[in-house]
DNA sequence: AAAGTATATTGACAATCATCAAATCAAATA
DNA sequence: TATTTGATTTGATGATTGTCAATATACTTT
C-alpha cells in the first residue's frame, strides 16, 4: 500500500518515540549527558552484556538521537541535545492536517450511505445518532439554503426517500438541518 | 530486586513515551484533536476492528493522554492537552541526577580495581585508557593536594604499589593526576 | 606476525504487542 | 422482555523486539 507524506512523516515520528519509549535507553541518554562515553562502559554501568548495549545505541543512533567518533579502537557515544528540543505535541500533532484522515472520514460516510440506502431510497432510518445525522445531512442537501418550502414542497422532496415523511421532516429539525417559522421551512447553514 | 524512586520514574516516562510512540495511537490523537469522538466512529476511520481500537484507547487513557465519558451508549473520547505540553528533555532526563547509575559507576571502578590491584599492590597496568585512568586515579589520592613532592617521596610512595616506579609516575603526569615542574611533583586537582 | 581489545553482527530464544474474531457486558429502544 | 448497538474482554496468532552467546571485524600494542 502506497502511503503518502503524511502517513510517513507519522511513522518516523512514532519511530523517534518508539525509540525514547524504552528505559535502557533512557537511562543512556541521561549516562550520556553527563559525560561521553564508550559502548564497554556503558555496559559494566547498566550491568548488560555488550550486544544489548550496541543493539540500543544503533537504534539511538539511526533515530537521531546520540552520535558516535571513533578513538582508538573505541567508539565514543555522545549526546545530540538539539533533537530533544522539540515538546510533546510538535511530534504527535501534524502540521497540515491529516488528508489521508479527511479521506477515511469520507468513507464512514459513503459506508452509511451505502447501508442505509437502496436505489436511491432510505432503507431504514439508522437508531444511531451520527449514522442518523450522516443521512440527514445527505437528505438537508435536497433543498436550497435561503429559499423558503412550504411543508407540501418539502414532503414532495422527501416522499421521494421515504414513504414516513412526518419522520424525516422532524429529523430534519431537530438536528437542525431546517428551521420551521410559522410553517415555513428553511435549510440552515452547517453547523460549524 | 527493589527499584528506587529514580527507576520507577524512569519506567513511568519510558511507558508514555512507548505509548506514544504508535502510529495509530498518534493519528487517534490527531483525529481527537479536530473534535472528540467515540469508538466505532475512529474504528471506520481508521478501518481498524473495534476491538483494536478499544485497546490502543485504553492504553492512551492509562497513559492520561486522552479521557472518556459516556452519552447515550456511546463512549466518547476526547484529548487531555496538557499532557504533552512538556518539551522531550523534560521526560528523558532526570530532574534528581539517578542515583543509581551513581552506584553503578561505582561499581565499574570497583570492578576494575578489583581486576588489577591483589593485596594492595597492581598487578599489571591496564592497556585500555578508561581502566588506566581508574587505576591512576586511585594511586593519585595517595598524595595531597597543594603539598611538593621530590621525585625521591613520589618514588617510595609508587614502590608499594609496583616496582616499575618510573612508569607510574610518566602515566600520573601524563593523564594529568599530577604535574611536575622543575623536578618537583604536585597533585592536580580533579578534571571537570 | 600475534595477541589483546572494543565493536558490530548473527542466530536463537523469550517476552511483548498489535490485530482480529468471538464472547460478554452495558445501555437504549421497540 | 427482547432486540439493537457500542464497548470491553478474552483467546489466538503473527510480528516485533530485548537479550545474550558466539562469531566476525577493525584497530592497537607487543
Amino acid at each position: 500500500m502506497k502511503k503518502n507524506r503524511a502517513e510517513e512523516n507519522l511513522e518516523a515520528r512514532a519511530e523517534l518515540l518508539k525509540v525514547l519509549g524504552h528505559p535502557v535507553r533512557l537511562l543512556i541518554l541521561n549516562l550520556l549527558k553527563a559525560s561521553s562515553r564508550h559502548g564497554e562502559e556503558l555496559a559494566a554501568i547498566l550491568r548488560l552484556n555488550q550486544a544489548t548495549v550496541s543493539h540500543h545505541l544503533s537504534r539511538l543512533a539511526q533515530a537521531g538521537l546520540v552520535e558516535s567518533e571513533r578513538s582508538q579502537y573505541y567508539q565514543t557515544y555522545s549526546l545530540r541535545p538539539a533533537a530533544l528540543k522539540r515538546t510533546l505535541a510538535d511530534l504527535v500533532f501534524l502540521a497540515q492536517p491529516d488528508v489521508s484522515a479527511e479521506v477515511r472520514v469520507d468513507a464512514y460516510r459513503a459506508k452509511v450511505l451505502k447501508t442505509f440506502f437502496r436505489r436511491g431510497r432510505i432503507t431504514r432510518l439508522p437508531a444511531q445518532l451520527k449514522k442518523r445525522q450522516v443521512i440527514l445531512e445527505k437528505l438537508a442537501e435536497e433543498f436550497e439554503p435561503g429559499r423558503d418550502y412550504a411543508e407540501r414542497e418539502v414532503n414532495q422532496i422527501l416522499v421521494e426517500f421515504h414513504d414516513d415523511v412526518a419522520t424525516l421532516r422532524r429529523e430534519l429539525v431537530g438536528l437542525r438541518f431546517m428551521e420551521r417559522r410559522r410553517g415555513i421551512y428553511r435549510r440552515l447553514p452547517e453547523q460549524k
